[in-house]
DNA sequence: GGAAGTACGCACAATTTTGTAAGTTTCATC
DNA sequence: GATGAAACTTACAAAATTGTGCGTACTTCC
């Protein structure tokens, strides 16, 4: 793990830290998703970052990643319980965000539970 | 502010993104501050880097800067009122690290609010 | 047999963030 | 008049993060 200084709080943050991790796991808030799912959502990802974001949040233990060997290879990838933890957190931020700036998700609500 | 991709996550994230960032909120929850009490609070930091983390904090609206013009000139730093309103926001970081690491705060407790 | 899709890995470049070591300013004291 | 403290700046360097463009293994489809 890196260096939280002692302060829990930084080492939750060094765990989201990192350009495309909270929208990872926000999405996969709402199920599991496929690499190319994923790639798909985030606009702007080279598939390159997106699976070393994926690798370093699999290594926090915030996702699971299951591959299936099938004739084109799938992969698939889900929270953990732990990354589930991970929403009441985010919502907390998110609240936070729309009291301050007045953003408003305009992606689908954090208030759904992950199949 | 930064990219956000209309995500109000990502944006609060970002706004406490930053080496020292969560551990400068975190300290100030405790009160006001100066400049050289964070500085000494904050093992490691360089001037500049401070100076620069507390200016993005106030141009995001998290910290006021109050400064008096004396003998040797003081500088105060305290939260603002969305600075307070991190402090939810911490505290859920800080339960989710405590549950998934089992890091307890050794700083003092989240708890207390600024005076 | 060749093209195509999936989920990457790799070498390298560009960008962003952080660090180091020195000024700078404004008084106030020695 | 030199010295010193506080809170920075500035120029430069190092490090970390992100991006680009290709290569690869496997297998099914045309």
């Amino acid at each position: 793990m890196k260096d939280h200084y002692g302060c829990p709080v930084k080492a939750t943050s060094n765990v989201i830290a990192g350009k495309w991790k909270v929208l990872i796991v926000w999405h996969l808030s709402f199920g599991m998703r496929r690499f190319a799912e994923l790639r798909g959502l985030l606009p702007g990802v080279s598939e390159k970052v997106l699976a070393a974001q994926l690798k370093q949040l699999e290594m926090d233990g915030v996702v699971r990643r299951t591959s299936t060997r099938t004739s084109p290879p799938r992969v698939d990838y889900a929270l953990t319980e732990p990354g589930q933890d991970l929403i009441p957190v985010m919502q907390a931020m998110c609240d936070w965000a729309s009291k301050h700036f007045g953003l408003t998700p305009n992606l689908p609500r954090l208030e759904q539970k992950a199949s």
